[in-house]
DNA sequence: CGTGTAAGGAATTCTGACACG
DNA sequence: CGTGTAAGGAATTCTGACACG
């Protein structure tokens, strides 16, 4: 797992680097838009990449959005993501599929 | 600023990522070795090249060595890294003033 | 709905010191 | 020299609640 990704930041910190408040980066969590982990004493860890998606979700917050509609829009890139790696891997599979077929082929003509 | 050269991390999630103890952590920070920045409250805060110095640091000091010796490597390390950079400077600096060189000729030729 | 705040408690971190080898 | 540990205090974080609009 890449650096971004790893949850290593404590709450202060991201309040630092996003200009959100404690209770703010809370809020959005109690509302699904940021999943931190947990130490085993309970403090919450982030990524940079969820510092990154916090000034996102600040961003869209300024336009007037409410978290439920930037939780959808969340949800809808999701499914977008996911349509885009099925696509890929069935790309792969005919891909192989064709190959395979040649060799067959190839195989019968001798 | 790269994410990997933010100072954002704690002591404790350090130890755990590196496995040193918090002790060491702070022994070695002692001894030059290591240097966390600051919150305004005083808690350190380390960035994930500070982790990756950390466990070279716990290798070499399995390795025997003393942390004199460490922080020693450590400079001379950095020396030769600034000669490479004067270096390279001084490479870009001949190709100018040769390209400036031939463009002059150039003129003086018609 | 989204955010500030005061409250009380728990987890985390800090420093300086003593101990051991 | 390098590290563990107990001590006391300070900084940080946590939760649940009340407030406001």
């Amino acid at each position: 797992m890449s650096y971004i990704e790893k949850k290593v930041i404590t709450i202060g910190i991201v309040s630092e680097l996003t200009g959100l408040s404690e209770r703010q980066i809370r809020y959005y969590e109690e509302r699904q838009l940021i999943f931190p982990e947990r130490t085993a004493g309970g403090t919450r860890k982030y990524s940079f990449s969820d510092v990154e998606k916090l000034v996102d979700i600040a961003n869209k917050m300024e336009d007037g959005l409410q978290t439920f509609e930037i939780r959808k829009m969340e949800k809808k890139k999701e499914a977008l993501e996911s349509k885009e790696r099925n696509r890929m891997i069935q790309g792969q599979l005919n891909a192989a599929f064709y190959k395979n077929n040649q060799s067959q082929r190839g195989n019968r003509l001798r």
